[in-house]
DNA sequence: AATTAATTCTAGTAAACAACTAGGAATGGA
DNA sequence: TCCATTCCTAGTTGTTTACTAGAATTAATT
């Protein structure tokens, strides 16, 4: 399954996308409407800081701002961020655990199609897309 | 990412589907060709049998064989009963952990669709696909 | 200059999960 | 009766998850 990390930044993201008008977004404020502490949203933005999707303005009146337009981002790159990496198994990853029998292995294959499947959905939903969810939901409660 | 428990029922799946011609296989020769401990492969196999994917043989000459032909299994029904669920969030389970703001959800939508690409990819590989992959590479080694 | 509200950084922690291993009981053919 | 096999319950070690806590830094506002 997907851990919170991922879920998190997901919703962070489209939060940030969907209430933010060129104006930093406070993690006070996405907590509120998240329903997350500020404290676990600390752990996640940096994630996202740190690899350059989201720029903080510190001090006073501090926030976030996206770094690039919503219709950008896919939320594959968000998610790899956030988890790491998507791929199934260890073998697929970026830095595989190399495994000295890959060639030999019956079910490479059908991983591989696996992996392919996840990443042509995730890399093809934008951040555009979720914040329009989003801006649906407005006053609702949130969940996940 | 996908445990050894489903990794490894997959593999198991494949080497019974390959090398039974009608007759039981056993643990050790599966563990002999997968370099999978037999003890290991018996927690495994015990879900297979318990869901009625296999059938078990006791006694002297034991071993397990496949409940129905290879092509009428599909990795996605040996991989849920292995794995508990391929469902990338818990709202999305079977016995859904309740979520008392489903419908507020801005990230709702994107997960169902992640469910369904993967599912519709996993239903449409059978243990036909896996064993013929495994028969190409009978003398090899084995991993993952 | 002091206050205050924000981000940043480093730890810590309790619970669950992963990936096994171990031992022994039950089964049934040779 | 022997023995190879499955079956069942536990135990173990290490990692990961999902947080919380506290203190430091930053910078606008008063």
């Amino acid at each position: 399954m997907i851990s919170t990390k991922g879920r998190y930044a997901l919703r962070l993201m489209a939060d940030i996308a969907a209430y933010s008008n060129g104006e930093v977004v406070a993690l006070k404020d996405i907590s509120n409407r998240q329903n997350i502490s500020v404290k676990y949203l600390e752990q996640v933005v940096s994630l996202l800081t740190k690899s350059g999707l989201l720029i903080s303005v510190r001090g006073n009146n501090g926030g976030y701002l996206l770094a690039k337009e919503a219709k950008d981002y896919t939320a594959g790159e968000i998610l790899r961020v956030a988890e790491g990496t998507l791929a199934p198994i260890a073998c697929l990853q970026c830095e595989p655990i190399r495994c000295d029998r890959v060639e030999k292995c019956s079910t490479i294959t059908f991983w591989e199609g696996y992996y392919k499947t996840i990443n042509d959905y995730v890399n093809n939903v934008t951040l555009e897309d979720l914040a329009n969810e989003e801006r649906k939901r407005i006053g609702n409660d949130y969940s996940i």
